[in-house]
DNA sequence: CTAACATTATATTGTAAGATAATATGTCTG
DNA sequence: CAGACATATTATCTTACAATATAATGTTAG
């Protein structure tokens, strides 16, 4: 449970304004899928279009926004780009994703 | 660092599809900030509409969306409705975004 | 220059946000 | 139990934004 009294209400809106602007990015399914295939590794367009069956024209649309967004980084390497996720917070959330949506035991014990 | 090793792509597609669900309904300021809210305590309608200087009317649409995504339960008393946070999961998300949004020490070591 | 890889531009559609007004639900009092 | 008030929800409308598909353009290697 988080403690947030030692915030004010001006605070919470602004690290909430942070939070919402990722979270907007998140909640989209393809491109949750390609962060979670980047959390893994680094992978160029044409791997995530054969992994994920996403045409590339929507592919690269969808990676610009993650690039505008600053939640992946990029490398040239001859004709390929390679993408890789570039924020540990974003990485941290994956991780929290994944063990609440992708583990077989939710969990009580 | 997920382990998604032993999911295929449709059952990828179907976890994503329930996360992005409710990163849909957290990547909106205001809900966010009243699930963070009601992480702290079951709180009434009045309390929220004080608390984080929403009008009524638009506080309880919002309301109305956490309620038919099911991620707030409610209760009533009298006159007033008491909310809470009713998916342990979402709790769980809550205190993830807390630690990486609002902790002093974003955390190196 | 051509082929492969990737991004950008454009147009259409659909969906969410936000404001205001109207309605419901419950309590209390006379 | 009627009437008035406080609390909360729903309906409606307008605006703005995100999604999707297609077409056009850029970039690099051979």
């Amino acid at each position: 449970m988080p403690d947030t009294a030692h915030l004010d209400i001006n605070q919470m809106r602004e690290r909430a304004g942070e939070a919402t602007g990722v979270l907007r990015v998140l909640a989209h399914e393809d491109r949750l899928l390609l962060l979670c295939q980047l959390s893994q590794a680094e992978l160029c367009v044409s791997d995530l279009e054969q992994q994920l069956d996403i045409r590339q024209p929507s592919l690269s649309q969808q990676l610009g926004v993650l690039r505008r967004e600053g939640l992946v980084a990029t490398r040239r390497e001859g004709k390929h780009i390679y993408y890789r996720v570039g924020d540990d917070r974003v990485l941290a959330l994956l991780q929290t994703l994944y063990e609440l949506y992708c583990q077989p035991h939710e969990g009580t014990s």
